[in-house]
RNA sequence: CUGCCCGUAGCUCAACUGGAUAGAGCACCGGCCUUCUAAGCCGGGGGUUACAGGUUCGAUUCCUGUCGGGCAGGCCA
């Protein structure tokens, strides 16, 4: 028999439903905490379930279940309600059990049993151009979460992120570094207006100049604008004029390629790594750390895109059109076939994203999960498509997608553009906000919903912000216990049998809660799961904090208080972990 | 034009995957500090779940259509 209600009940429920339906024991038996607190601690509709499949009445059912339950120490009572539903009423001793089990095992409460599946989440995986922003702190924290939730569920993960250190987006960034090196030499053309125009670009040729002198200045304009076309007048927004800007800058990315020599690399390098680095020190300031950073040039490196087209010719999958090889993923479910590899020789993106998730199905991972920003939905038939034409089962890749984050600011929206340098940081957002708050925020919504960010109200010393609401909770815990001041160890030996009344009952039960919401979390994808169950409990327990003293005079009811207390503190303190929120002690 | 996502209280969002009377927080109104932290608690008003059909014991949830919003539809990433 087992401790936990739940698992009990759904025993009780199985050994009833063999003798009333014996051709339909595979019926599976959902009980639920019903919302409403007349209707007891938990509830059934298998008597619902079963009704269509034995043409019978749902409360004839219910009635005939019931009457085969068997007897047990832990039901207090149990009922047929509304259309058919059995309502089960605990005994007390069933709903307070799970104090002692919290204190017992801490931090290992909600701990699911290791299921062995291996897990690999990706995220983030920003283009190391510029600063991350706020967009890619939402995918951060969603992705820290999760992995933090599917870790906790009993499952073996892997954060990886994925470094775009290979294509054009570089090139531009390691222009754009040395037109702002060169303009401290007074060797200036107009600054490309699709170069990266931050001030970190600035910065980081500053830092050339102070390091190396002119060492990579050894050029006049005219050399660097050879064989560019003209840029067209800022006003126009048509095609022609942006492929021409598009063109300009191609040129002029070759012209330093050429006139750099073996030092264009240095400088490719040195961007990068600024960047990367940059990066790096942001995200592990915000609580959120990879296992992996993976190489997109890498995979050129190891012949890793060589291999993954080869593999797709051999089976047919590409054909050769206007001088591309382009992959049929049409055959696959996809829109319109796409290049792998242009005109020029050069591979696309999609083709090494292919190598990547070949890549990632060769590590034998049992699940494959992409947190991409919302924009990448119509990525999803392409990779999948190339999956499943390597041979490869493309439903072990799954794809969390993450809605916009819109921040507003006096009322307005903030826009944020990398390319056009007008954007807010996500270290800016942290410094004003503060890490905690950020955090929480960011989960608070949905993944796949809108989440409007709004920065006045989040950096306002708020006591709207929900944060502070829950870590409140954990820091009134702490305070009540040392001024008890007794030893944790006394609170094991508490009689529960004092906790009586409805609100220390209702707190039992939301902490017997907590290990299916992390399963359901996990299954889900949904950390804000986590958030808005804390948000309840820290509710709760405000509720009780204000109704009732623990500090009483009564011994016994004391110490039973006191761990009723500390087990909410310590399912605080697992809960804000998962979310990488701190838990402090005084407020 | 086509595809995907979304539409829930004045605002921002939940709703245990199809369950019972759709819930919180802001905002608004009224109460509670000589007793463990008032960043808190208690009470109140606020809804045709965008709209119209359909599926069934039962729909915010699944299907179809309409309206409205977002995002995609590069030999860019």
């Amino acid at each position: 028999m087992s401790a936990d209600p739940k698992v009990h009940l759904a025993e009780l429920l199985r050994t009833a439903l063999k003798s009333v339906a014996p051709d339909l024991t595979d019926t599976p038996i959902h009980l639920e905490r019903p919302k409403q607190a007349g209707h007891g601690d938990f509830a059934t509709n298998l008597a619902l379930q079963l009704a269509k499949p034995l043409r019978r009445s749902p409360r004839d059912l219910a009635t005939m279940l019931m009457a085969e339950l068997p007897a047990s120490k832990m039901v207090a009572a149990t009922e047929i309600a509304g259309a058919g539903f059995i309502n089960f009423t605990l005994a007390a001793g069933a709903k307070t059990g799970v104090v002692s089990e919290v204190l017992a095992r801490a931090g290992d409460f909600g701990r699911g049993a290791r299921s062995g599946q291996k897990v690999q989440l990706e995220f983030v995986s920003a283009n190391p151009t510029g600063p991350l922003h706020v967009g890619h702190g939402r995918g951060a924290a969603y992705g820290a979460s999760l992995a933090s939730v599917l870790d906790f569920a009993g499952h073996d993960v892997t954060r990886e992120y994925y470094i775009n250190d290979a294509g054009r987006q570089m090139d531009i960034l390691a222009l754009s570094t040395w037109l702002r090196y060169l303009a401290f030499f007074n060797i200036e053309i107009a600054f490309p207006p699709n170069a990266y125009q931050g001030d970190y670009v600035i910065n980081m040729a500053r830092e050339m100049r102070e390091g190396h002198q002119d060492r990579f200045a050894k050029f006049t304009a005219v050399q660097l604008l050879d064989g560019a076309p003209g840029l067209p007048a800022v006003e126009r927004k048509d095609d022609e004029a942006k492929q021409q800007r598009e063109e300009h800058l191609d040129v002029l990315i070759a012209n330093a390629k050429r006139l750099l020599g073996e030092d264009y690399h240095w400088v490719h390098g040195f961007a990068l790594n600024e960047q990367l680095g940059d990066g790096r020190e942001d995200l592990e300031e915000f609580g959120v750390h990879f296992d992996k950073w993976f190489s997109e040039k890498s995979l050129f490196d190891t012949g890793l895109v060589e291999r993954a087209v080869a593999q797709l010719e051999k089976h047919g999958h590409i054909y050769v059109q206007d001088g591309a090889k382009w992959f049929r993923s049409t055959a696959f479910g996809d829109e319109k076939d796409r290049v792998v590899q242009r005109e020029n020789g050069l591979y696309t993106y999609f083709a090494s994203d292919i190598a990547y998730h070949l890549n990632k199905y060769e590590r034998g991972f049992d699940r494959i999960i992409d947190i991409w920003g919302a924009d990448h939905h119509g990525y999803i038939p392409r990779v999948k498509g190339a999956l499943a034409a390597l041979g490869l089962p493309p439903e072990k890749l799954e794809v969390a997608l993450v809605q916009f984050a819109v921040l507003y600011r006096n009322g307005q929206k903030a826009a944020m553009s990398t390319r056009s340098g007008e954007f807010v940081t996500l270290r800016e957002l942290r410094r004003e906000v503060g890490n905690d708050a950020c955090r929480f925020f960011y989960v608070l919504r949905k993944s796949d919903q809108h989440l409007d960010f709004d920065l006045d109200l989040a950096k306002s010393q708020s006591n709207e912000n929900p944060v502070y609401y829950v870590q409140y909770a954990h820091a009134r815990v702490c305070s009540v216990l040392q001024q008890w001041g007794g030893d944790l160890a006394e609170l094991g030996a508490a009689d529960l049998a004092c906790l009586e009344n409805e609100r220390e009952l209702a707190l039992c039960a939301r902490l017997g809660s907590f290990p299916e919401l992390v399963q359901n979390a996990a299954a889900d994808y949904a950390p804000h799961q986590i958030a808005f169950y804390l948000k309840d409990l820290a509710g709760e327990f405000h509720s009780w904090y204000n109704a009732e003293r623990m500090l009483v005079d009564d011994a016994a009811l004391r110490l039973a208080r006191l761990a009723l207390a500390a087990a909410v503190r310590q399912v605080l303190v697992s809960g804000l972990a998962l979310l990488g929120v701190s838990a402090p002690q005084s407020m």
